[in-house]
DNA sequence: TTGCTTAATGACCGGTCAGTCAGTACGCTT
DNA sequence: AAGCGTACTGACTGACCGGTCATTAAGCAA
């Protein structure tokens, strides 16, 4: 047993910060934001707790860096879907709700970001402007385009909708909202849900 | 100056708990569960901080209090409205939503205690238990009947959101969460999404 | 092998706050 | 007026935890 090969401290500056935020977005997910500790959080990582100040200046650094890694990607691959030439416009559309759901309501650790964010989001101001520039409003753009697009198809009636796009998917908040709240009371059967959400949003929209 | 005209302190058992439960209604509402102080709230209503723990045994037991008082009588009003016996389905749907939205978004302390509930339920099993028996289900049953008679009369199709009828009310939702998260950088204008949310409700319904 | 830079450590500090309890005084009873 | 039960007080305790920094050792260079 050389201390070479096997010593107790080990020199990866590089490697550190992603494995911190791995293991400070799975401590998030199951403690939210106050509850989290940083203590935790290095155990998981395998480091002491200075070595994650070293690399994240405050706790709402770490919290912001592994919103970040998670939840923006998400937006582009929603935006391609919305694009696809061959589909209708309500094909299209159908075809964002079900990924919204998978992707965020189906995958636990993104439902949890998005439950730290909808609770803790008005302590942190900066948190939210980022997200709002980076997913929001992106996400009501592309969602605009897609009910113009239906409407000049004649798919889609003209409807105040268009001004206010976040309300086609606030059935997809409600469901994150009810499985942090109620989920333990009342589960939540997300096939004939999403079944409604669709139903209702098209019949809502058709002319 | 007598003592007996102006003693420093006063006993008075009756009147405590509904006041220190109105005091923690206000601190809660302004500053979460977490942030709010015991001291602050016994400070606000007068007494010594041990006279808190006299009527109430725990800080959560001291919010529950205060959700149950404030949130619960709602729904008593909202089931009223859908009674109406002179009005459509359409018309009284109308008339509950119009309602949820002067009731639960557009009174601030009762918003922020939504969102309390929403952020910090899951740590309150006990209480969105009894929160969901008391007002959610009734709401989902009120809401059922409605739709129900609606589909009767011809009003409304036969659809899968009879089986979600929280689905109907997910805007709402939406717009507390908006309203505590994005309202700072993209104020939500309220009446034209409260149309919004009306007419997509009620073409999302119709035959 | 020695020396040096710096990544990594973890004991410690300072501040916060829920909850306690020994003591105080209100006001009723006799 | 005196005695008494108890509503009320607030200084105190103990636990917690974010953030610091003097110390240690990895591992490269010479």
């Amino acid at each position: 047993m050389s201390e070479a090969e096997n010593p107790k401290r080990k020199r990866r500056k590089d490697a550190r910060p992603s494995e911190i935020v791995a293991a400070a977005l799975a401590v998030f997910a199951e403690q939210g934001f106050a509850g989290a500790k940083i203590e935790e959080i290095a155990r998981r990582a395998g480091v002491a707790k200075g070595t994650v100040y070293l690399y994240f200046a405050t706790k709402e650094a770490l919290f912001e860096a592994a919103v970040r890694e998670n939840i923006s990607p998400i937006f582009a691959r929603l935006d391609s879907l919305s694009r696809q030439p061959a589909a209708s416009a309500g094909e299209r559309l159908t075809a964002v709700i079900h990924r919204v759901y998978a992707e965020l309501i189906e995958n636990p650790a993104r439902r949890i970001i998005m439950q730290i964010l909808i609770a803790e989001g008005s302590r942190f101001p900066q948190l939210t402007a980022f997200y709002h520039v980076a997913v929001i409003s992106q996400a009501q753009k592309m969602l605009k385009r897609l009910l113009k697009q239906g409407v000049a198809s004649g798919e889609f009636r003209q409807t105040p909708a268009l001004k206010h796009p976040e309300i086609i998917m606030s059935p997809a908040m409600m469901a994150v909202v009810w499985k942090m709240t109620f989920d333990h009371i009342a589960p939540l059967a997300m096939k004939p849900y999403l079944q409604a959400h669709i139903d209702l949003v098209l019949n809502g929209l058709r002319p």
